[in-house]
DNA sequence: ATGTAGCACTCTAGAATGTCAAGTGCCACA
DNA sequence: TGTGGCACTTGACATTCTAGAGTGCTACAT
């Protein structure tokens, strides 16, 4: 629609960027490093390579993370923030602090069967890729 | 995952909120104000009313927003964000400073024919609903 | 030399999610 | 009496995401 008014809104558009899904779980977890393709879609929780590879692609063509592929073989791809995907901490690092005023109460009181309960998808987890976000996350802590 | 593993993260629950189709438009919107059902939808885009009243229903659960009936007749419905969800604007906010300083980019060199131009669905502007926005935002700019 | 495993993907089909369009019941104003 | 607004719900349809398998390559163990 911003397009179609000609009065573009970069913050509408950064919104629909941040909502597609995985993109903000993938900027996570380039915050603690650059990651390869299998390894990012293990710490990002398990997204799958078709909906990752979109992602990345996309992220890449917006400036976001930068891929490079070392010319070994076989060929090894590194995926990492540029400068403005590392400016975006800013915005996990709101979430973060937000996420943890407030989500753990929802999480109680989810005892009365509701937050989270009911519609929360359990993609079926690797116990291994929490390890990583803890370590990463016990920088901003 | 986190619910499966044990080691639930408040972080990685947000953004699986976040990243639900309107949910930070819906809360943007909201920053500027209590709204009404229809009234939201305008304000956030055009959000179709089946979408939004799941989302709404959803933010509710989780003491996000807050919804009102008036008992007058006919009733009128008033959604506004509780504690938590103006705590929310440090998000919105990180967000916006981001957007301003990187997304403006992302359009100028769109013109190469890459970054939000291919694939952005444009789904049938309401042109006054960006001035509710424009008004909105000037508060923070 | 063969088996197993990892990397970085792509492909196809089906499930989940979101959307459109229409309809409901209510009232206000002309 | 008619047109329009409010706050939704319903059902059919479209888009998006996912699982799971497969590709081509190497590395390491047996």
């Amino acid at each position: 629609m911003s397009a179609e008014t000609g009065a573009w809104c970069p913050v509408y558009s950064s919104i629909e960027l941040f909502q597609e899904k995985w993109v903000l779980h993938i900027v996570r977890a380039l915050l603690g490093g650059p990651h390869g393709f299998n390894e990012l879609s293990r710490a990002v929780g398990g997204a799958n390579t078709t909906t990752l590879s979109q992602r990345l692609e996309h992220l890449e063509r917006l400036g976001i993370v930068d891929k490079t592929v070392e010319s070994t073989m076989p060929p090894r791809t590194r995926y990492e923030l540029t400068h403005a995907g590392r400016e975006l901490e800013g915005i996990i690092a709101a979430i973060d602090s937000w996420a943890r005023a407030h989500m753990r109460r929802c999480q109680e009181h989810g005892a009365s069967g509701v937050a989270f309960g009911p519609e929360e998808r359990v993609p079926h987890g690797e116990p291994g890729a929490w390890d990583d976000h803890g370590a990463q996350r016990e920088r901003d802590a």
